[in-house]
DNA sequence: AGCAAGAGTTCGCATACACGAATAAATTGC
DNA sequence: GCAATTTATTCGTGTATGCGAACTCTTGCT
């Protein structure tokens, strides 16, 4: 074959467009450019060059869809990105927020074998420090049916399942939650959801606080 | 200031001009482009763009030299590779000559907290598994003499110190001397010295082989 | 239907990194 | 001291990655 090495960069987009199809159908450059602040002439540009190299078809509607290269790609390196975290997190003792940006770039670095020494050192984790299931782990629990945050009604109490990958990059919504210990597997209580304000009212042991809409529909709660 | 972020291409460039320097008096364009497989041209412009940016001086006689600033640079990589081919190997039990590699592309990607964490994990080791001694750490041993092991005389048993930073890179020597149980520490008999044939005789326990001598000025004995 | 907002495209440009070929300069050996 | 060898430099190219400005589409909404 032609192996023509794949850059780090092409690794970003590929990984952003993935996790981008886990939120939303129709994958378009505009949003892809937004997640990675690139300018929309570079999006032009560098779709052509991935798709080139065949990661990618952009279809009838500019519709991205990875291919099963480039989704083997994208879940190759949410794998080490992962796994990353984990070691940053369990071995290092690093906190959740750093572990996110400090894995970013250490994600690109990591070969097959380092990949699995790690996650036998890990001990085959599921998740990440977030909640996130990690590619290539079988999902055990027959995939328990998660909802987003933002659409439990007033009243109700869930446990926090995970923050999506759309969540970790912001790293102020990942240290606002671990300051109110929002942690996944903490108990939620929906005191109180206000659309119009955009906000919904949520207690956490006996610590109440805001969290806007936006940011709520970025975790995931478990339905039981 | 500007501060324009460093890249890994200009990282390791100062690592092998810092490394190459440990070696011989006056480091040459011409050296640095055969360790780093290069073609002159490229080295001119890496070289004017370095000097540009206060990484080194090319002075008189086109002798390299680099700034404390590159210096910084260099030794900051070169704690990091260290570190991580000891994570490498103590932690994710990996050998010797493919920790060397792995750590080549990790050592660009860990930041200054996670080395910091990394040297309390492994307990602030003084020599990465190769015997090289990591910058930034005392050398509590008042700087035992060693020398090359192409001048030990016949006959003589010494002690293996240490495989230069200039050995480490060529992974099949690693290797030879990974199956020859000659790491660091191991004791060393030289049976005889055949410099016509570039060549020396060496016995490890009751193993007995030969070594070039152009290999042999790569690793470092300590005189007793 | 018609138009404004949003999305995509083109163009010119810039930087970092790399090559090879041709050439110029410096060193070294004799 | 000059020829041979080694080094360094120029020049033209090429790819990957990024920008902004200007322009053109689509599309959804009225």
């Amino acid at each position: 074959m032609e192996h023509a090495r794949i850059s780090p960069t092409a690794e970003d987009y590929l990984r952003t467009i993935y996790v981008l199809g886990e939120d939303m159908q129709p994958v378009i450059a505009a949003r892809v450019a937004d997640e990675m602040s690139v300018s929309p002439s570079t999006m032009v540009v560098t779709l052509r060059r991935l798709q080139g190299q065949g990661y990618l078809k952009v279809e009838r509607r500019k519709e991205i869809h990875l291919t099963a290269k480039g989704r083997r790609v994208a879940e190759g390196i949410l794998r080490r990105h992962f796994l990353t975290e984990r070691l940053l997190t369990d071995v290092l003792g690093m906190d959740w927020v750093k572990a996110h940006q400090e894995a970013h770039r250490l994600e690109h670095a990591i070969s097959a074998e380092v990949e699995e020494r790690l996650a036998k050192l890990l001990n085959h984790p599921a998740t990440c420090p977030h909640g996130n299931p990690i590619p290539g782990v079988e999902n055990d629990n027959g995939a328990k049916k998660s909802s987003p945050l933002n659409l439990v009604p007033e009243g109700r109490e869930v446990v926090l399942q995970r923050i999506t990958e759309g969540g970790e990059r912001d790293s102020r919504l990942l240290g606002f939650m671990q300051d109110h210990e929002l942690v996944p597997g903490a108990k939620v209580t929906v005191l109180e959801v206000a659309p119009s304000l955009g906000i919904m009212n949520l207690k956490v042991g006996r610590d109440e606080f805001a969290l806007g809409i936006e940011a709520a529909k970025k975790l995931r709660v478990l339905d039981r």
